[in-house]
RNA sequence: GCGGACGUGGUGAAAUGGUAGACACACGGGACUUAAAAUCCCGAGGCAGCAAUGCCGUGCGGGUUCAAGUCCCGCCGUCCGCACCA
């Protein structure tokens, strides 16, 4: 026998056991030592953890256990991000209930944490599908509906045709659903949605404060909130060539400084304006019908053609009674913006000066460079077709003439705030935001129950909180698509809790954002008979140290940001008076691994690492498929997915080399925000 | 189109404007061993040279500075986010 070498998969169990059978890692709530608070992004249960889990939970570990060794309380605990439609898909693909699978994965996943070595507090674990935690959600959901938090509202929603089911804003990429990858579709539809908008300028305001999250994340988040200052200005309409009713336009511009630039107004397809012109122009009504049919994929926004339809109405300039310009509806013009409406000036927007160009409609710089030579050479660019609108000073603009554009920005608003129109002022200065409320109503089974009942005479009824939890009934069917709590025999019908006339229960379930926008304060007293506790926020709040995936740098953040402000409104948030939950955010880098693929055949086949055999060194290195010995193609470096089946299983690795090893490789080869390539090497 | 990040050996990567390549992997040589693995020691940016040493080197081209991987200007390339947002 040789000498005996560490047995690491032997040693670990070992010690993992005694961890578990003592405590070790079991947190209390204790004023008299300094907190900290690690807190790991909770994983969805999809079955099996993976090489980002494995990186992420060790970044976290590792904090948690130096922290704990200088003396803190850490609070380091995991749950499960548990509702979703993975397990819906299960449930039609394998007809294995949703809970089921859910509950299995959950298991399993649980094990494979345990084999890392983790330093978590399993006693506060929570599962987001289990009625213990969701019945709280509940609670606060109709906490939010008191204040007027979250609302019913008719919109246009996003439509994902393949999953059945709405989609907020953030969840469409590329005109796409971000789970399905269909093309998503606008329908119009009743649907809840939270008041985030309410919070924009804080949300945008706070980033301020977050000086210890990335400054990508904060910009990210900036973009998105998308604050523009500018004037909301109403125009005249000649009342000859105006449908009845219609007396005037508003608009709403960034640049009321390029007023004197305009050619034509534009507005959006759906605007009340274009719709009263339609309703006596054929012609018009088909080309408004024409634009809502048009997709809102990215191929399809590029590659259109920006249309407009002259509706013969004209608007008047509010600074010369004797200027018009053509109305026009154009398919570029987005009605859930501004005030759907904008006013055109092509010598200063590529798009404006294409459109002038299509329809014959004159083209007028405005602003110019601010030294001489410069200057008129922009100026006959302008008219040749190349816009201008950089910081510089007016021309051809009257009164503006020479100014700055700032200072002509400021002499437009000044003026015409004081020019009245039908008794109210022409223009006031108006700022939006590209942030929309998030639409929060899935017609999904697998999510959290919206605690409400629609009654015909009543309308909409909240359900009383001594009836809550409302719970999802467990012989729901899954063999055809759609929201199975609508087909469901029984589960609807319900006296209505006001007038106890037969009602229906809402059908829509929450999306799985709501979930996990306030699981990290639901740690700090897991077993709660409130959404949370006082005492335990005050000492616990906020989290310290916040690690996960950059891909959650807007949805999951945002909307956290935000639910933690509403608890504080609706009195969930301690008395901290505390807005940002996350005081510190670490996005960590991505794993990533070469892929494989049959050679010759496209599109490719791919290969997973354990099926092909690499030989030679750098360049001159090949790959072969183990099983046929034919050639393999070694490809990109990228994301570790199923779909490019580039995965390493990390319980081969924790069973060959274990858990230390792992860990340690994970840590040791890349700098923690940058992206690892794995390697069995390594 | 807008916003951001990045570009340094064979590889992962270090460098408050002050000796570029720390540390490590891989590699080469050596020790130990019958042999290997493991371990330990030594070497190493490139070019030239037996060597001492010299020259060249942080994507490319300029600039500021006593001094630039680092700061400024202009390119090239890669990656990420947003996007008919008025």
């Amino acid at each position: 026998m040789a000498t005996e070498r560490y047995n690491a998969p032997d040693r670990e169990k070992h010690w993992q056991t005694v961890w578990d059978a003592k405590n070790v890692f079991r947190t209390a709530t204790d004023t008299s030592k300094p907190k900290c608070y690690v807190l790991e992004m909770f994983p969805y249960p999809s079955g099996r953890i993976h090489m980002g889990h494995v990186r992420n939970y060790t970044m976290g570990d590792v904090l948690a256990r130096a922290k704990r060794a200088q003396g803190f309380n850490v609070l380091h605990p995991m749950g499960w991000d548990a509702f979703g439609m993975p397990a819906e898909n299960a449930a039609m693909e394998r007809k294995v209930h949703p809970k089921k699978w859910t509950y299995e994965n959950i298991a399993a996943m649980k094990g494979q944490l345990k084999s890392m070595g983790l330093s978590l507090d399993w006693s506060r674990e929570v599962a987001t599908c289990d009625p213990a935690y969701y019945v709280h959600q509940q609670r606060m959901f109709l906490d939010m509906f008191a204040k007027g938090l979250a609302y019913r509202r008719k919109a246009k929603v996003n439509w994902d045709p393949v999953d059945n089911t709405v989609l907020a804003n953030e969840q469409v990429i590329d005109g796409r659903g971000w789970r399905s990858g269909a093309l998503v579709e606008q329908r119009e539809r009743e649907q809840w949605a939270f008041k985030i908008s309410a919070y924009s300028d804080d949300l945008l305001e706070a980033l301020g404060t977050l000086d210890k999250w990335p400054e990508k994340v904060r910009l990210m988040q900036e973009n998105w909130i998308g604050k523009s200052e500018g004037l909301q200005l109403r125009w005249k309409l000649d009342p000859t060539t105006a449908p009845a009713g219609h007396t005037e336009l508003e608009i709403f511009t960034t640049r009321p400084d390029t007023l004197f630039g305009a050619s034509f107004m534009a507005i959006a397809p759906d605007h009340p304006l274009a719709k009263a012109a339609a309703a006596s122009n054929k012609a018009l009504a088909d080309f408004c019908d024409e634009c809502r049919r048009m997709g809102t994929s990215l191929a399809e926004i590029e590659t259109a053609e920006k249309k407009g339809f002259n509706t013969s109405i004209k608007a008047v300039h509010p600074f010369d009674p004797t200027w018009t310009v053509p109305v026009y509806v154009a398919n570029f013009i987005l009605m859930d913006y501004g005030t759907g409406a904008i006013f055109g000036c092509p010598g200063g927007d590529q798009r404006d000066i294409e459109f002038a160009k299509k329809y014959g409609l004159p083209v007028i710089p405005v602003v110019a460079p601010k030294d001489e030579p410069a200057r008129s050479k922009a100026i006959a660019k302008v008219h040749e077709g190349v816009p201008f609108l950089d910081d510089g000073v007016m021309v051809n603009s009257r009164f503006l003439d020479g100014m700055t554009t700032k200072a002509a920005f400021d002499e437009v608003a000044k003026r015409l705030e004081r020019e009245k129109l039908a008794g109210k002022p022409v223009a006031e200065r108006k700022i939006n935001y590209r942030l929309r409320d998030w639409g929060l109503s899935r017609q999904r089974y697998w999510g959290c129950p919206i605690p409400v009942v629609h009654c015909a005479a009543c309308g909409t009824v909240t359900v009383p909180t001594m009836d809550l939890p409302v719970t999802l009934p467990d012989d729901a069917t899954f063999d055809q698509p759609g929201n199975p709590l609508d087909r469901h025999p029984t589960w609807r019908h319900v006296p209505c809790p006001k007038c106890a006339k037969p009602a229906t229960r809402e059908t829509d379930t929450m999306d799985t954002f709501v979930d996990s926008s306030w699981y990290f304060a639901r740690f700090t007293a897991p077993d709660a008979t409130s959404p949370t506790d006082t005492a335990a926020l005050d000492y616990w709040m906020p989290v310290d140290q916040y690690i996960g995936g950059i891909e959650h740098a807007i949805l999951h953040l945002l909307y956290s940001r935000f639910f933690y402000r509403a608890m504080g409104e609706t009195g969930h948030a301690g008395r901290q008076n505390l807005r940002e939950p996350f005081a510190a955010l670490f996005t960590q880098g991505m794993v990533v691994h070469e892929t494989y693929s049959r050679a010759g055949i496209d599109p490719p086949q791919w290969l997973l690492p354990s099926e092909v055999a690499i030989a030679g060194e750098g360049d001159a290195r090949t790959a072969t498929e183990i099983a046929t010995g034919k050639p393999a193609v070694i490809g990109d470096i990228v994301k570790m997915s199923k779909s490019k089946k580039n995965l390493v299983d990390p319980d081969d690795i924790i069973a060959h080399w274990g858990a230390d090893c792992a860990r340690w490789f994970m840590l040791s080869d890349s700098p923690p925000e940058r992206d690892v390539i794995w390697t069995e090497a390594g």
